[in-house]
RNA sequence: CGCGGAGUGGAGCAGUGGUAGCUCGUUGGGCUCAUAACCCAAAGGUCACAGGUUCGAGUCCUGUCUCCGCCA
């Protein structure tokens, strides 16, 4: 740290309360800030980490709309998951509120009207698509049509993501709301904006020159915005849903809900701390931190300091925003839209006791410079290869040895060799770079500095070898004991930020309290005598039927949510009775049918068709039926198609199927007994 | 189209001018206290592609390709 602090403030960006948390969220915001806001707890720092749910903005009425409830049972439904799934990850939150609570209303009302006295908004009036049906206006990416560049007709009010060209709504050919399909009408409106380019200098000057030691995701992406020239933001929406706009004239009108979220960081910590929350704001001892995902770079960095530069009264700009990039999923991008993702709340379902697997796993992995990929197969070799088999079993071999050799109590050291001398100083410099690392912000170095105190550990005893000692040195062995068992309480503590739930657990067993960051490396944390009490593991191997099922439950989702949003084809265009009637559409009577040789697909068959001489032909059905399924059935084929050879078979027609919408396949046949050769049509 | 980030051994990731690293996996050896865990060693990379600057480039410059974000 740059400057010496009095105080620290860690803001964590406000999950969009539409959806449940997943874990890219946790990797991105809430881990890296716990873990942050925990070591400087433990160092005895005075430090807050606020949170909530954002409940305001259009996804949440669209939602609402289509499950026919209202946007506040949206809300409370996901608040309270998402609530209670970070409290069971351990996400230390001082506080975690929502931004419909009376007290984030009233702050960012108040907000908004003193920015309005203060003459800090523009005033602008625009023309814009509403939707009659459902009597609202539409943002932009509600709105969808034909793009007039490529032509593809699904093209969205922003953009179009066929061709990639930026769009307005207004660009689109044949419009339409993506709410209620209908033809949306233009209507004039009017909304307020925050001028950014009246900051522009400002912002430029605090960003560029004072702050390059922001990440280069961070950096580069605002200096981008800077060099571009910052533009008028609308800072309201016209809506029913969000915190009404505090002036007069402005019903239908709420704040857009980039406007009122960030506004929620400081509601929560006056809902926290009502008298004193001012010093957390408006103090320049105060360092504020603010904890997002790479797409709210532009918001924290510039909107936001914006608006509280605006705002005045001594308000504080954040010290660093440390952004992470996006993590993926089994090669995926994680989608609440297409249920692609981890759940927060099902993972502690279907892993209780494991809090501190997945807390492992996201910061090892963690997102920090690019977008990195989360798969099970990894989460259970960083489980059983380094969790269970270094960590865990460092502490097991040192707890194990102390009760076999020692009773369980700590044995008391004679003097210290220099190997002795050496670990503790190796763990002393670990402590170092964990420290270094985490203040930083770099934690997937730090959780790897951590364990490497583990491999010490594990090396030093490989090279003591106190089992050897036993048998003829028990002093020697008592020393080495001693300090394998002080490493162990320095593990308890200088994990405590990445695993607080091992952590509480070994300092159960060995009796540690108080925890405080200068106990890591100490010779002397357990005196003595004192009493250890009996191994437990710290983590257990997670078996690859665990993992597999997570595979196969988010295939099965993939799978449900592509049958939700089946739906048939449209119509082709019109053809006329003469075409139509130039296909010979017949049924046969399956004779015959038997695999292909080495085609997976194909089937072969022997169709009576009534002329006398069997008609042989091949269909790419084999994964949906076995042979013997289909022999003696009546199938519908099309004769008069010209034959073809197929894995060197003449295929002389093709049998009719249905592909239903979870791509299962059927074969059509009459629903009675019917001549072979009969005409279908 | 624009702007920002990224493309490194089998996998996942570090590394911003000077002999290419880490974790896991693989192979061989050692140890046996420990959850078949631990310790040592080895193999494995034309650092997306093509040019250029430099005594020297994964690292700087130019161009191309691919992925992610800028829209909740």
């Amino acid at each position: 740290m740059k400057k010496d602090f009095k105080r620290t403030l860690v803001t964590t960006a406000l999950p969009y309360a539409n959806g449940p948390v997943h874990i890219g969220h946790l990797a991105g915001v809430y881990v890296p800030a716990d873990i942050y806001t925990r070591y400087l707890r433990l160092n005895g720092r005075e430090v807050l980490m606020i949170g909530g749910s954002d409940e305001h903005g259009v996804p949440i009425t669209i939602k609402a709309r289509r499950e026919g409830v209202t946007p506040q049972d949206i809300v409370d439904r996901y608040h309270s998951i998402i609530k209670e799934s970070m409290s069971g990850l351990g996400i230390s939150f001082d506080i975690y509120s929502r931004t419909t609570s009376d007290i984030h209303h009233e702050m960012a009302s108040e907000f908004f009207r003193h920015l309005y006295e203060k003459g800090e908004f523009i005033e602008r009036s625009s023309k814009q698509l509403y939707d009659e049906k459902a009597g609202q206006f539409l943002a932009d990416r509600y709105v969808t049509g034909e793009c007039p560049h490529c032509h593809n007709p699904r093209a969205y009010g922003d953009q179009c993501e066929s061709c990639g060209t930026s769009l307005a709504p207004t660009d689109l050919i044949n419009p339409r709301s993506a709410l209620t399909d209908t033809v949306p009408v233009m209507r004039d409106t009017f909304h307020w904006y925050l001028p950014l380019d009246k900051w522009q200098d400002y912002l430029g000057k605090w960003i560029l020159e004072g702050h390059k030691e922001w990440r280069p995701n961070v950096y580069g992406q605002c200096k981008s915005w800077l060099e571009m020239g910052l533009q008028p933001r609308a800072v309201s929406r016209d809506l029913d849903w969000g915190v009404p706009v505090p002036v007069e004239g402005a019903d239908g009108k709420v704040l857009y809900v980039w406007f009122d979220a960030p506004i929620g960081y400081i509601s929560n910590t006056r809902e926290l701390l009502p008298d004193s929350w001012e010093k957390w704001w408006k103090d320049p001892e105060t360092r504020i931190i603010n904890f997002i995902g790479k797409d709210n770079i532009v918001f924290h960095c510039i909107v936001f300091p914006a608006m509280l530069s605006a705002y005045g009264d001594g308000y504080q700009l954040p010290d660093n925003v440390p952004a992470n990039e996006f993590l993926n999923l089994e090669g995926d991008k994680i989608s609440t839209s297409r249920n692609w993702a981890v759940w927060l709340h099902e993972y502690l379902e279907d892993f209780p006791g494991k809090q501190d697997v997945l807390r492992y796993v996201l910061t090892a992995n963690a997102p920090e410079t690019k977008d990195n990929d989360f798969t099970w197969a990894d989460f259970q070799a960083r489980n059983n290869n380094e969790l269970v088999a270094i960590l865990g079993n460092f502490v097991n071999r040192a707890l194990v040895l102390t009760h076999k050799y020692f009773g369980g109590k700590v044995p008391a050291p004679s003097a210290l060799q220099a190997t002795d001398l050496d670990v503790l100083a190796e763990i002393r410099a670990l402590k170092q770079s964990v420290a270094d690392a985490i203040e930083g912000f770099h934690f997937r170095d730090a959780l790897r500095e951590a364990m490497n105190m583990a491999r010490a550990g594990n090396k030093y005893l490989q090279e003591t070898e106190p089992w050897k000692t036993a048998k003829t040195d028990m002093e020697r062995t008592a020393t080495i004991l001693h300090t394998a068992l002080q490493i162990t309480a320095s593990l308890a503590v200088v994990f405590e930020p990445f695993l607080p739930f091992m952590s509480e657990k070994l300092c159960r067993i060995l009796g540690l309290t108080d925890l405080n960051w200068d106990m890591v490396g100490c010779g002397e944390l357990l005196s003595a005598g004192s009493d250890i009490g009996e191994p437990e593991l710290l983590f257990e191997k997670i078996e690859d039927a665990a993992v597999q099922a997570q595979v196969q439950k988010l295939l099965d989702a993939k799978k449900a949510n592509a049958v939700a949003a089946w739906k048939p084809d449209p119509q082709a265009s019109d053809v006329d009775i003469d075409t139509f009637g130039r296909c010979d559409l017949r049924v046969g009577t399956v004779l015959e049918c038997e695999r292909v040789p080495k085609a997976d697909k194909l089937l072969r068959f022997l169709i009576d068709d009534g002329t006398g001489s069997p008609r042989t032909i091949v269909s790419g059905i084999a994964k949906y039926y076995d042979p013997e399924q289909l022999r003696g059935k009546q199938i519908c084929f099309i004769a008069n198609l010209p034959p073809r050879k197929l894995r060197g078979v003449e295929s002389c027609g093709m049998i009719l199927s249905a592909v239903s919408s979870d791509g299962s396949l059927v074969v059509i046949g009459p629903t009675g007994p019917v001549a072979p050769g009969s005409k279908v049509g």
